[in-house]
Formats: structure tokens, sequence, C-alpha cells
DNA sequence: CATATTTTTAACCATTTGGTTAATACTCTT
DNA sequence: AAGAGTATTAACCAAATGGTTAAAAATATG
């Protein structure tokens, strides 16, 4: 039994190789050499590892789709006010995904793929609770004339869109509507509050 | 030289084929030969219309990124009051994507792995003229006290995120959100008035 | 109808790729 | 230091895959 750490040392080299390998290059195009190459390894010791290729890729969209879920479950459970929770997941998806901004388009591609496989990796009980009792918490604003009369659904829909997709479509829109990557990088360190200003704006009365 | 129309027939099968395969399983996923099943023909005749994959690959991704960006120019370039352009950019994206759903992801994903590639397809120029003249209209509204201050380029990056990241995450967000498929197809086919009259009320003084 | 041209196919081929094997280096325990 | 167990490697293999070739249908042309 591997009582040293120079094994777990090598695993961690090979989820990082595999991370960005297959986040970059999807299931599909990602080749064991190369992640055995970008781990500093022979491939040999990746099948040692890991036993196999989908084996491998599981693990890491394991991960992938619980940093991208973790947000969404703490904003849907949440009890605090509506308001301050929208503010609170603006923030912390921006700190996440700008940690890890290859997960939304790696897990939302590995989706279009596979959806049966994505869906297994959520705990997607925790998140219709949660969804349930944030739909009642903003049908209850609407009654309490908090925020105009809007669907829930609709809303989040739009709350999680605008969080996650200026990520995925970064590398595009960035080039389009900026001038400089420089200029972009600082636009995008206000987008939170931005973000959570104009989604306050659309729904309070 | 083909005079008869067979062979243009084929063609568009191969496209037609290439298409659905390219979009589902991207570059790297999608097999010549599953191509030239799904088209009815040989493998060897695939090859004889489009001499590799890298090509045909390429035509398929250009179209997609033609369909992809043309409502944005539209949107851009259009002199009309901004409110009728917000929703006649919500609706035409919308009609757009419910017939090609997959493009979105196609694109962006495309994209992440190789981003030259897509931009090499997009006509900047036009794209950044119209941003050019639509960031100055919104700075105008604002300035004669129509909407609220707000950064242009985060508006509009806001507006895109609205239209197209639904369709990009309709496969998980409408199992998390609606209990049915045909109660989310239901949803979504309003979703195009809510979202212009979400983005609208956001920015409305 | 004969022949030139285009379309389609079956059989092949070279390379890539995921995965295996058997042997070697290393490390830890006693 | 010896031996047991673990980590690592080079060499190898079978299957899959993009692409080719040469021949056969099919079609157009005179």
């Amino acid at each position: 039994m591997a009582k040293d750490n120079k094994s777990v040392e090598t695993q961690q080299q090979i989820l990082d190789a595999a991370r960005r390998i297959f986040s970059q290059k999807g299931l599909a195009g990602a080749r064991m050499q190369e992640i055995a190459d970008e781990a500093g390894i022979n491939k040999a010791l990746l099948h040692y590892y890991y036993r196999n290729k989908n084996l491998l890729f599981e693990q890491v969209l394991e991960e992938a789709v619980r940093k991208l879920f973790k947000p969404l479950a703490v904003f849907l459970m949440e009890d605090s006010d509506l308001f301050d929770k929208i503010r609170n997941l603006c923030h912390l998806y921006y700190s996440v995904l700008m940690k890890y901004p290859f997960i939304p388009n790696f897990v939302t591609n590995e989706a279009s793929m596979d959806r049966e496989r994505v869906f297994k990796l959520i705990k997607l009980d925790g998140i219709i609770d949660g969804k349930n009792k944030t739909v009642k918490q903003i049908e209850q604003y609407i009654e309490d004339g908090k925020i105009r009369p809007v669907d829930p659904r609709d809303l989040i829909w739009n709350i999680i869109s605008l969080c996650v997709f200026p990520i995925i479509s970064r590398p595009i829109a960035g080039r389009m509507l900026y001038q400089s990557e420089e200029e972009m990088e600082a636009a995008l360190k206000s987008r939170a509050d931005h973000v959570a200003d104009f989604i306050i704006a659309a729904i309070k009365v």
C-alpha cells in the first residue's frame, strides 16, 4: 500500500494534466500519450494509475460538474433575502469560473455529446429541492410586490445565463467587444457587480 | 462536368450528414465512416467530393458560424430604436436557434479548441463597425435619460448571453427547471418575449 | 451504338491510438 | 543487507481510422 507520497504526487500530476488536455480537446480529441507527456510520465504509468481513458475522463468530468453546480446549489438552497442571494451567486460564480474558465464549455459540450453521463454526476435531487424552494421564494416576493411578476424559472435561467455564458463566450466576445486583452480583463473584474445590478434592476419594482 | 443533379444531391446528403455528426461529436469525435453511412454512401465517395475530413469540417463550421453571427450583425448595424432592436434580436435568435439548436454549442466548443479557426470565419470588421455604432447609440440613450447608465459593452454581452445560453444549456437546465419536455417546450416558446422584457426592464429608467 | 466522362464501390494501406506485458528501478520493512 | 512489494519504463500489439487505388457502373455525348 502506498505509504509514501510519491505516488499520490504522480496521481495529482496526472489529474492536472488530464484536466488541461481533456478540457481543451474533449474526450475524443485528447490523446493518452499527450496526457502522459504533459504529466511528465510514461504512458504505461498512466494506465497503471487509471485503468483506461474513460475512467480518467469520468474523474475529470465529475470534478468539473461538481465545481459548476456547487454555486448554483448553494444559491437555490440559501434562505436569505433574494437580492442578497443573487449578489452572492454572481460573485461566487465569477470567482470560481475565473479560476477554472474552461469548466462551463467543458461541461456543456460533454452534455451535448452524452447527456446522460453528465446527469448521472449531478446531485439532481438536491438541485430540484433547492429550485422548488427558490421558486417559492420568488413567487412570495412577487406576491409581496417586492419584484415585478416574472416566471420564476425564466428568472433563474436568466441568472444562470448571465453568470455562465460570458465565460464560455469570452474568447470570441472579448475580441469583438474590447480593444485589447487587458481592457477585457479589467471589464471582467467588475462584471460580477454589474450583472447582479442588471438582474436586480430587471425585477425590482 | 456535372450537368445532372444526382451529384449535387449526393453532396447535399453528405453535408446534411456531416452537419449532424460533426455538431454532435465534434471534429475529433466524428468518424468519416459514420458520416458516409449517415449519408447512405460509400466512404470513398465521401473523399471523392470532400478531399479530407478537415475540409468537410471547415465547410460545416463556416455555415454554423455564419448562422450564429448573422442575427448579431443585423442587430448591431440596425438604425432603429434600441428597444425595437433588442426585441428583434431576441426573436431572430430564438427562431434561428430553435431551428438549429446545436449551433451555439458547436461553435463555442470549436472556438475553445481552436480559437483562430473560428475567428477567420467571422466577418469581424463588420461586427466591430456595428458594435461601435450600437455602443454610441446606447451612450446616446443614456445621455438622453432614456435608459439607466450602464457599460454599453456589458449590456451587449448580457443581451447575447440571454439569447444564446438557454439554447446551450437546454439539455441540462430543462431537466432541472421543468417537470417534462413538453412543459419546457412550452416555456421556450414565450422566452423570446420574456427575455426582451427582462432586458428592457433592466435598463429602462 | 460506341466511347469518353463522371459517379460509385470494394479492397487496401499506413498511421495512429488505446491498451498490455514483461522486465527494471526504487523503496520500505525487518 | 535481503527480500517483498511498489513504481516506472521500453517494447509491443490489435483495432480503428483517415485516406488511396484501381476497377466497375452509370451517364452523357457524338
